[in-house]
Parts: structure tokens; sequence; C-alpha cells
DNA sequence: CGGACAGTTGAATGAATTCAACAATCGTGG
DNA sequence: CCACGATTGTTGAATTCATTCAACTGTCCG
């Protein structure tokens, strides 16, 4: 039950957090995945105001703040979550490096979910004024924000389904896929990472009980899909995951 | 138990459905808020394609479907729902004069859910190439398609929360209260309306079983805070239905 | 009129939660 | 560098809310 199997895995590497250049930066391309000119590139620079750095559990924004910054994780990770008025909470979504933060603001000018660091998180604020002024000179950006944004909905949908319809085992699988995923499209490895959420973050996210997210994991571990150890997690069979996921059809 | 209380309830009245001019379409200020100028008036007509009429059942489109149009609905009422790979399936939403379907499609270029129409509904198919066009020559029209993507963003969470971390009587009331507040935005009375959807619809929406829907309804009604005959509803007690929306804090 | 569909209600069942106690680990300050 | 309190994670047992299964009713439409 001690860690060796797992022992031997590579903390995921910190990026150096220095602002620099947005053509510097290693993630720009996956805020804007368009690849823009060079005069572009340095009107965009023009636009981000401040390169600012959170740590483990300090808050970026939060229901109410005015929409004053489009946020874009250069690296670290952030939770956003929306409550109800007694105050239950519920994780809406993990953001990695290149995602951008606060897009549901647009519609009443003020957050409507709250972001805060799960880890030292490195960030760019973009002034949103600048935004529209930007889209109309750079067209390309312009549709690049109709895309990124449509693809935030796609990612809700996935979660409204996984919410209303999957039993707690294919939520647990589908979410350790998903993770593996979205490695695997940065370059780090899919079978062998770090969560950078506890248990009771996961479970949050995907509505079920923090005892039952310990109970799956050592359930998944028991039969041989998944090493765990505190938060490095290895996938060993990535079929049975998948069947997990798919296939626990009630 | 008959529907004496409710009978006096005159259904929603139906909206004419010849394919008029933007400029006299009654809700194309919901589509398109701002108000635009009589020459981009023109300009929006030009890049609207067709105008057509959907009967009760039939499906608008489906995911995998290239996204050539971008739906908005004049009258009538749509629901889009995400399915498992083994056929369960999640509505996503109910959608009704004014709103827009398919904006999941510009990620991937193909709709990723699935449109099907409540009631016979009358639907402007707006071509997604000149989109991007006419948002370069209007601009007003490009930071509106942000709002509208946005405030979807915006609905998601609410659903995202209420499958989460809501119990089914919460779910339920907010339901109603919801529905109410959309018909106050649109001058129908906001305490008495048709559903347009069946239990079964409202209950996977809200992930609960349909008989969980239908015994709360009864619920409701013997505590008078509803009154309910077949899909006739009336709202009879909002602060009672307000308090069960959210005090219901476990 | 009659079949199919939509809705209601009751009883039994169950998946996940809650409550509880404990174990392991982290990090902070002496 | 170690100790100790706080946090995070694990596991068991009892409970519960909602589901499932089932039977029945009412209503709509061809």
């Amino acid at each position: 039950m001690t860690g060796s199997k797992v022992a031997s895995l590579r903390p995921v590497p910190e990026l150096p957090c220095e602002p620099i250049a947005c053509a510097q930066c290693g993630v720009y391309q996956l805020c804007l995945p368009l690849g823009l000119f060079e005069a572009d590139l340095s009107l965009l620079e023009s636009v981000v105001r401040r390169k600012a750095t959170y740590k483990r559990g300090q808050l970026l924004f939060r229901p109410g703040d005015r929409f004053d910054f489009i946020y874009a994780i250069r690296s670290g990770s952030v939770k956003t979550s929306v409550q109800t008025p007694d105050g239950r909470v519920q994780i809406t979504g993990f953001h990695v490096a290149g995602e951008l933060l606060g897009l549901s603001a647009f519609d009443s000018g003020r957050y409507s979910c709250e972001a805060r660091a799960l880890e030292t998180t490195s960030i760019c604020k973009v002034e949103t004024g600048r935004v529209e002024e930007l889209a109309q000179r750079i067209p390309a950006i312009q549709y690049q924000m109709l895309r990124i944004m449509s693809g935030h909905i796609r990612r809700d949908e996935d979660l409204i389904l996984l919410l209303g319809k999957r039993s707690a085992e294919e939520r647990l699988a589908e979410y350790l896929l998903g993770l593996s995923r979205r490695f695997a499209a940065r370059n780090y490895s899919p079978t062998q990472f770090r969560l950078s959420m506890s248990r009771g973050d996961i479970g949050n996210y995907l509505g079920i009980a923090e005892e039952t997210v310990s109970r799956l994991l050592s359930r998944f571990q028991n039969a041989g899909f998944i090493a765990i150890d505190r938060r490095q997690v290895r996938l060993i069979d990535l079929g049975q995951l998948e069947a997990m996921a798919r296939i626990n059809a009630a």
C-alpha cells in the first residue's frame, strides 16, 4: 500500500513566471491557436496589462466583481466555482495553461463565478475594454474568441451530461481520462500525472461525496486499472477505464 | 382534482409564421438586443437564409451534422440534448423565441448537441459563413455574439450547480421560477403558463425521474404553492416556491 | 371507438450519502 | 531538524433520498 509503484514519477515541472513578451510566451499559441502576424502580436502585447502570480488558494476574482479583465493562465492551475445563496459550492471546472477565465462575465459585466488558484499560478490579465478594439482590428482574434467560448459551452455540456446521467463510477473514470487527454494535448504523459486538486475538490466537481471518490479510487487501484499514491496517479489500463466510463449503463 | 381552478387559463397565443423581414420580426430585438441602424438591418437580412417551420418532434440538427447555420427561434420552443455513447440522453436546455441555437459548434465545426422542436416552431437559419463577414462590418454584432455566448455559459453554470448540488425539490421549484422569469421577460404572465414539455422532459432536464417530477408537482399543489392541470400551470405562492428553491438546504 | 401515450401513485430497492473514527501527511514554528 | 497541530485522505456502518418496478387512470388523436 506504500507508494513505491509510483514513487519514481517526476512532478510536473514548474514553468518560469517572469513577465515576458507574448511572442515568447510558451502558451500564447494555446490562448490563441491561430498564429498571428508579428504586427498583430505587438498589438496583442499592448492590451495585456498585468502579469500576476497567485499562490495556492488565492482568489483571482469572485461573483459580482466588475468584469475588468480576462484572465489567461500561463502556468499552474485554477478552479472555478459557483454557489447557491445558502453557500453550497459547485466547482465548474479545473483550468490549466492556455485557458481563459471569466468569459461568462461579458453578458452582465460582472463575474458570475469564483476563480481560485490550486497551486502557484502565473496569469496574464487582459483588459476587457480593449478586447473589443483589438478584435475589430484583428478579425482572427474575433473569430478565435467565438471558438473559445464555443468550446467552453461544449465542455459545459459534457459536465451537464456527466452530472445528470452518469453513475459515480463512470464520473470518476471519465474524469481521469479527461485529465489524461488534457495532459497529452500539452505534451505531458497521459498516463502519469499529479492531481493538483484535493479529493474533496474532485468529488465536488463530479457531484459526488469526497468519501465516494476515495472509495472508488481504492477500488480502481485494487482492480489494477490505476496506481495512486497521494496525488500521483498512473493510469495502467486505459481500456478498462474507458469501459467503465461508458459501459456502466445501469 | 379536476382542472377547474386553471381551466380558464388562456393558452399562449401562437405567433404568425410567415417569412417576414427582420425589421418586422417581433423577436429580432431579442436575438440582437442592441438596436441596429436601418442599413445594418438590411445587411442582416441578407445573411438570413431560410425561414423554416418545424413541427412537434422534428429535428433541427443533431450531433455531428456540419455547422452550416445558426438557428434563431422566432416562435415556438426547442429542446437541446446531448447523449452518452450508450444512448442515455440529457436535455441541456429548453429554448424559446429570440434564442440562438448551435453556438457550441463554432469550435469543432459540427454540432455537439441535438435540437428538436417541442411544438410548431418558426426558425430563422443564418449562414455561419456569413456571420464572420457580418460581424466584421457591424462591430455591434460581434460584441453581441460574445454577450450571447457569455450568457449561454452563465446559464450552463446555473444548470451545473442545480444538477450537482440541489435536491429534487429545489430543482423543480427553481425550474418553475425560471420559466416564470422567462415568460415575464417576454411580457407573458409570470404566474400562468403552459408547459410545452412533458414530465419526462422536465425530469430528464433536471436530472430526476419522471415519477419524482409528478410526485413533487402533486406535493406542491397540495401545499397550495401551485395549481396544475395537465400542462397548464399557475404559480400561486411565489414566495413559498422561492423558499423551496433556496432554503431547502439539507 | 380504441390504441397509444402521458401522467399519477404506491411499494420495494438501492446507490450514494452522512456520520464517525481513524491514519497519514504536510507545513510551520520552536 | 523535529514535533505537533491542522489538513487531507481512508474506511466502515447506518441512513436516506430518489429510483425502479408496477399497476392504474385519463386523454388525445387517428
